[in-house]
DNA sequence: ATGAAAGCGCTAACAG
DNA sequence: CTGTTAGCGCTTTCAT
């Protein structure tokens, strides 16, 4: 540790733990790292270890992974992280990513693509040794050159039209299933569907269910009794509520894309002297914070956000550890969180 | 591009490029960068430039940093990312840092000292230019190993009791302020206190600010209707309400350390027939999202969360390009925004 | 069990 | 304006 003109230390090198314990760099080399350290008599692993403390030795992870092209970093890219989904998600594969050694860089995109491709500029340029994707449209071209690039990569909470890496998501079909089901059991016939943006999986897929769980039913999924809102906003929610109501089609339940829809429907009914439940019910989606405290609280799918996160770390750490395995798919199942905004319908 | 027995692309180098251009690579490195570019004809630029992008050349930023020491990336460090206080902060920091061409590492330390550690030597051997903390306690002892080691940093949020560094956080002391005037001038004069902990600078800084701001209304700030949480959490916010109603001291009003601690306070009141604002006026603070979907609607004070971690980025790259500079200490003003959890008392 | 030597990819004096 | 040279700090053959 050299102390500089301006007060500020140098930080110490492998070269000065090596002189400082009498040893070559390589050896100290050796003895520093676990792999290795069986290689090196004990004695000399002790005193490498005891001069490395002593002199308070921090490894360069640049020049070991330049050296190694290996950073022990990964990149994840979600569109904005105050959408109260990603954070657990965030959570969940860090926590696991730390445990295997990697650290995360995190970048937003906010669905712009001209950022994206910065972004994913950046992380190739950091040589980040895996990819963890929030951001995935069905129709990705992005992906394609990620791929060709032969960087591991996982997707979360949303895939492709055709996915050719590896995703974690939760089991919309079955969430769909319980929502529909949830109901029905209710005695509900007349049920409204508000969806998300079909331009990604998660809008699609929960659309889709939502039309075979009503026919599984033995309901009618009336196309006048679906629309849906330009994107996962309680604003636009509220916009595609106004159109359900506005085309004056009879319902008494509305399954909804996500809670932000539901939210916006909520203000909607109440505007138009509609009240929730008695009048209508409501079903969200994702169970995102708070919903227990919403008036009325909002049933709503829970998905497993954290294990989504942890589940997806496991598979971004094989595929760099072992590359050129197929590519997995998980689906997480939701659980269906009955609260307040469901009952059953005026007889 | 050299394309390996695995199908996979050894990406192109530097010397690549020079190769490519027919020049030396220190030319082309030249070319490559901005600041050096006047040094070249512009014909050679153009030369390297195109064959840098014929190629796909991207630059390596281990090497670069490697041999710059320099690494451009700002390690930040919060508590707990689903805490929704601080994805707004997160964002304003990254948005401004990669303005300025740096890349954020993320990592949550759940306010464990030991992951905490753990995580700084991380960042110390990522040799991050810089750091945000987010996880200040008034005694913070890493914060000296922090700053013996020159590492430019700056803490958002919260601060320590002798701060050495620079920090952005919100002005507690005018938010508490109008809180308690907003009280006042409806009227109500039995004003309680539930406070978070006080092993942290908000949590200290607004329960002196209640008690200065109570006398400079004329009125008592009386140590029989202050409490504290023993953390920011519902559950311990609602302890805290129940230990304040045990007194069986008279109040109509109740300012809180955040809105989790409001919330806890929502149902305990609830449980014993209060309501509020009727019998009670609750104000939170923070404005985390979805205050004004509660029921009541939650009064509380707004932080300019994302302009927090905008400010603290502005500090952190000046103090980053220009070290030595004196800490600075910004405060940003939060805005009272009056719901329906606020009433004037019973007559 | 340890040392010697080479090189990962890049930039920055220093020449010319 | 361009080339030469050296080296950032580390790991890893290859010798010994």
């Amino acid at each position: 540790m050299v102390v500089e003109a301006d007060g500020s230390k140098a930080p110490a090198t492998l070269i000065d733990v090596a002189r400082r314990a009498g040893v070559h760099p390589s050896t100290a080399s050796r003895a520093l790292n676990g792999h290795s350290r069986s290689k090196v008599s004990p004695a000399t692993v002790a005193a490498v270890l005891d001069a490395a403390r002593r002199l308070g030795y921090q490894p360069n992870a640049l020049a070991r992974g330049l050296k190694m092209s290996r950073t022990f970093t990964v990149g994840m890219l979600v569109p904005d992280l105050t959408n109260p989904l990603f954070p657990p998600i965030v959570r969940g594969l860090e926590d696991r990513l730390r445990e295997a050694g990697w650290t995360l860089v995190l970048a937003n995109t906010d669905n712009d693509d001209e950022k994206e491709r910065s972004l994913l500029r950046t992380m190739t340029t950091r040589r980040v040794d895996g990819l963890v994707l929030a951001t995935a449209r069905r129709s990705y071209p992005l992906l394609a050159e990620i791929e060709s690039s032969g960087l591991p990569t996982v997707l979360v909470n949303r895939t492709t039209d055709e996915p050719t890496v590896s995703a974690v998501l939760g089991d919309d079909h079955s969430g769909i299933g319980q929502a529909v089901r949830h109901l029905a059991s209710l005695g509900h016939t007349d049920i409204a569907f508000v969806g998300g943006t079909q331009e990604v999986s998660t809008g699609l897929v929960r659309y889709h269910s939502f039309v075979s769980w009503m026919r599984s039913a033995g309901l009618d999924a009336d196309p006048g009794r679906i629309v849906f809102a330009r994107w996962f906003r309680e604003d636009l929610g509220a916009d595609a509520f106004e159109e359900l109501i506005g085309r004056g089609v009879e319902f008494t339940a509305v399954v909804c894309g996500n809670d932000l829809i539901a939210l916006g429907g909520y203000s909607v009914l109440r505007a138009h002297g509609l009240r929730c439940p008695e009048d209508v019910s409501i079903i969200g989606y994702n169970d995102t914070p708070f919903n227990d405290k919403f008036s009325p609280p909002l049933t709503s799918l829970r998905l497993p956000h954290y294990e989504i996160g942890h589940r997806a770390a496991d598979l971004l750490v094989e595929a760099i550890e072992q590359p050129g395995g197929p590519p997995a798919d998980v689906r997480l199942k939701p659980e269906l969180m009955v609260r307040g905004s469901t009952a059953p319908p005026r007889s």
